[in-house]
Formats: structure tokens, sequence, C-alpha cells
DNA sequence: TACGTCAACATGGAAA
DNA sequence: TTTCCATGTTGACGTA
């Protein structure tokens, strides 16, 4: 639930009525290209991650979805923010927020882990103070979102920025929306077809193991067979040398008659 | 209640 | 520097 009105320092007040504000914010380490908040959007208004700076904060820029209004900067560097904090579950949304937020747990989210200096607020606490409830909402689609989401990805996996904008207006979604559907598109894609392949090398190693196996059985056929007297020329009792490769089957095969030498050199 | 799914998010890297 | 993408993770939600 949104709040009317929120109270974010003693000295500042901005109502939501507004519909366009930047708000300064401190974030430990800021990667997000934007940044996104779905009660923002019930109520009309996105929001936007304004010129981050890793360290020293950045803003929050909240616009009208019409972009009618123009920007409101409010001028401090930081801000003291009083997180509603109403019972162990949660926070509780109400009119004005006073109260000193409780200890929170960023160790499942190593990007905003660390402590905050007094004055600075960070982008979830912010998403929890504007939500209320303190809990990611679950969006489904519609299938009707679904099937159009489908076919678009049947015709290209990728979209660039003007059919993201008007995929996301035939839709009702933000652009932000469409393409993280199409990121996580791709990843199921991709984990599919992994999986897919992955059964193939399963077959073909199988089969690749049955061929090995057969190839060894013949050849401990081949060797159990009786190997032949040694090559060795009945006359000058040498050895056939000119035989290379040696082994009893080789030799089997491939030493007689003896043509190393002649008769004559035979002696 | 455990588990699977999936939208949303975080982050690092590549390309422009 | 910005934007986009791949990849891994989180957490809400549905279901067996």
């Amino acid at each position: 639930m949104l709040p009317s009105q929120i109270s974010i320092a003693p000295s500042i007040h901005r109502s939501i009525d507004d519909r366009s504000a930047v708000w300064p914010i401190a974030m430990d380490d800021d990667r997000s290209d934007r940044l996104s908040l779905n009660l923002i959007t019930s109520h009309d208004l996105s929001v936007s991650k304004v010129r981050p700076r890793p360290g020293a904060g950045g803003s929050l820029k909240f616009e009208k979805s019409d972009q009618s209004t123009t920007t409101t900067t409010i001028a401090e560097p930081s801000l003291t923010l009083g997180l509603p904090c109403s019972t162990d579950a949660g926070y509780a949304a109400g009119p004005s927020y006073s109260s000193s937020p409780p200890p929170r747990d960023h160790s499942m989210t190593p990007s905003l882990a660390g402590g905050h200096a007094k004055g600075e607020i960070v982008a979830d606490e912010v998403e929890e103070l504007l939500d209320g409830a303190g809990a990611r909402k679950k969006l489904r689609l519609t299938k009707e979102q679904s099937a159009l989401l489908e076919d678009k990805f049947k015709e290209h996996a990728t979209l660039n920025p003007k059919q993201k904008e008007a995929l996301a207006k035939q839709l009702k979604l933000r652009p932000r929306q469409v393409e993280v559907w199409f990121q996580n598109r791709r990843a199921r894609t991709k984990t599919k077809k992994t999986e897919v392949e992955l059964e193939f090398l399963k077959k073909w190693c199988g089969t690749l193991r049955e061929e090995n196996r057969r190839l060894r059985s013949e050849l401990n056929e081949l060797k159990s067979m009786q190997p032949p007297p040694p090559a060795m020329c009945p006359t000058c009792k040498k050895v056939d040398s000119s035989v290379s490769g040696g082994g009893h089957v080789a030799a089997a095969k491939y030493c007689y008659p003896f043509a190393h030498h002649s008769s004559a050199a035979c002696t």
C-alpha cells in the first residue's frame, strides 16, 4: 500500500502526487543499470536510478509514465529515512515514518551487504518504504501476454529498443519487464538446449562404450589364437628382421615365406 | 510442506 | 561511459 504522503526526513515532505521527484540515495555498490519498483508502477509511476555513483550515492528518479511532469530534485546529498516498523514480520504502511528501521539482514544480497551510515538509505529500503509490506510482489503474466511474448520470441530471441517499447505497450507492461522476460526466456532456451545435448551425448557415450567393449572383445579373441613359431629362417636360423611390428599375429600373417634374403645371401 | 516454476534482481563482461 | 546480454540467485506463488 502506498501512503499518500511519505515522510522522508523531518524537513522534507514530498507528496507522491507530485508524480515526479529525484531522491538521492547512498549505495554501497551500484552496478545495476536501472531499478524498478512494482508499487510505483501500480501508481502509474516509473522509477529509474539516475547517475549512480558507487560509494558516493546516487538518486532515484520518479516520473509519471506519460512524462508530462518535470523532474524535481531534492537538494540534500543524503536523506534521513525513518522506515515503518510495527511488527516483526515486516514494515507496516503508514502515513509517515518516524521510527528507526530495524537491523536488516543483507547477507543474501552481497551488493547491499554491510552497514549504512546514518542518513543513508539503500534501494531496497526505498522499495520497502514505498511498498510498505516489505515483500516483493510476484507478477504472473496472463496467458495472452505469455502467448504474445512467445510468438515474438519465436520471431527473434532478442529485441531492439523499438521492438521492446512497442511490445511493452501492446502488452501493457513496462519495457523492463519485457526485457527481463526475454532474458529469462533465452536462459530457459539455453538450459533446455543444454539438457537435450546432454541427453544426446549420454546416448552417444553409451554407443561408443558398447563399440569399445565389442572391439576389445574381438581383440582378445584374436590375441587368444595360438601364436606362430618365431619367424626363423629354416636355413640360417636367423630371425626375420625385415618384418616390422612383430607380435604373434603379425608374424603369423606376414613372416612366411622368408623374403628378407635370397637363398644366396643365406649362408 | 516440499518442490518446481518463473519474474525480478545482481553482477560481470563485451561491444559501441 | 553506457547499454545490452549471459548467468546465477532470490523469493513469491502454485501444486502435488
